[in-house]
DNA sequence: TAACTTTGCTAACACTGTTAGGTAAATTAT
DNA sequence: ATAATTTACCTAACAGTGTTAGCAAAGTTA
């Protein structure tokens, strides 16, 4: 019996060597060059065995994004317990999403890619459904504080949400083409600005 | 000497061919099944005709986005001109912007696509910078209106576009992971809000 | 009419994702 | 321990990709 434990602990490293050259090789040389049978190399076994773990290549990107997720998810949940207040829980989310674009560029664009081959429509919604809950409960917190109209909590996490995501976007995808007048301050005066409006 | 005219002119019209043969594929398709055999077949010619027209594949999507901006600041002058007051013109370019990603979704994803092969870095600055123009002068036309303070019109300019790509992107690149909270009057109470504080 | 340029083709190269089929090794059953 | 069976892994191949080289025919100029 411990035979087919042995082999699926096996198969589990290959998988897991996959996955990690396969991100090793997307931020080397970008995920659009990213190859099977360049995978198939870096693990030294031939591309048919990579088909053994996964059932395409999508399937490598999808997971890939997934590790992403999770990733960016435990960084803000480790940056808002050292937080003292909701305004400084959304802050530091904010900081920690911005951070995380910057050094996992590869990452980033993989997971919300515009048109990406994988992780397309209807494929992240746990994952994202998660980033947008925790926004969320910061913003009820700090209506409550504010004694706000509580009914908002939801448009706001959604405008929130969009200022935050379309300022990161812009700036990855389009560092050079961005004016220098948009740059990392005006995503800190936008959350100050946001959270005196909540 | 007209002879080299009609040449010039036969050939802008096989150029024209191929954006169009393209540009049809991608919006049938999308832009990921592309290939150069598939707009030779499409135009009645051979492959490599096609490198007599362009560099490569790229030069090809490049050029499709940056019909898209045409077509976008043409649409968003239009609409701009029918209005009486500048924050009419500012929700009026909200309801353009969105509008044209929401019919032209292949146009938006060429344009935007975070890490898309074609139209990356660097090379978008005039077409992109043309839009946050458009957005500046409006935005300082407001402030003056109001009184409040022009120097921080550079700012909002960047904080109100942040918004409104953020929404639009999330909502083409993931409308079936969008929760159903997330819809068209959460971009328009944010025109709303976002004027309101300027 | 001769020389030259342009046009457009086929064939090929070096890749891509993916599948079929076979061989040798590892495991299980007898 | 031997036979049967499963698993692991490979090579070869298919159909497709972007792109280039080289050639033949047509069109243009001298």
């Amino acid at each position: 019996m411990s035979v087919a434990e042995r082999k699926l602990r096996e198969k589990e490293v290959i998988r897991k060597k996959i996955i990690d050259a396969a991100l090793q090789l997307v931020k080397n040389e970008g995920w659009e060059s990213l190859s099977i049978r360049k995978i198939a190399d870096a693990i030294e076994y031939s591309a048919p065995v990579i088909y053994d773990h996964f059932a395409n290549k999508e399937a490598i990107l999808f997971e890939i994004s997934q590790d992403g997720f999770k990733l960016l998810l435990s960084n803000i949940h480790k940056a808002i317990s050292k937080q003292a207040s909701p305004r400084q829980e959304l802050k530091a989310l904010v900081d920690t999403y911005w951070k995380f674009a910057l050094k996992n560029r590869s990452y980033f664009k993989l997971m919300f890619g515009v048109g990406m081959p994988c992780c397309g429509e209807g494929k992240m919604k746990t994952e994202f459904g998660a980033l947008q809950d925790i926004i969320y409960e910061i913003i009820k917190k700090i209506i409550v504080e504010k004694k706000t109209n509580i009914e908002s909590a939801c448009y706001k996490t959604h405008a929130f949400w969009s200022a935050i995501h379309g300022f990161t976007s812009i700036m990855i995808a389009r560092s050079a083409d961005v004016p220098q007048t948009m740059n990392v301050s005006v995503l800190d005066q936008m959350v100050v600005n946001i959270i005196e409006n909540l």
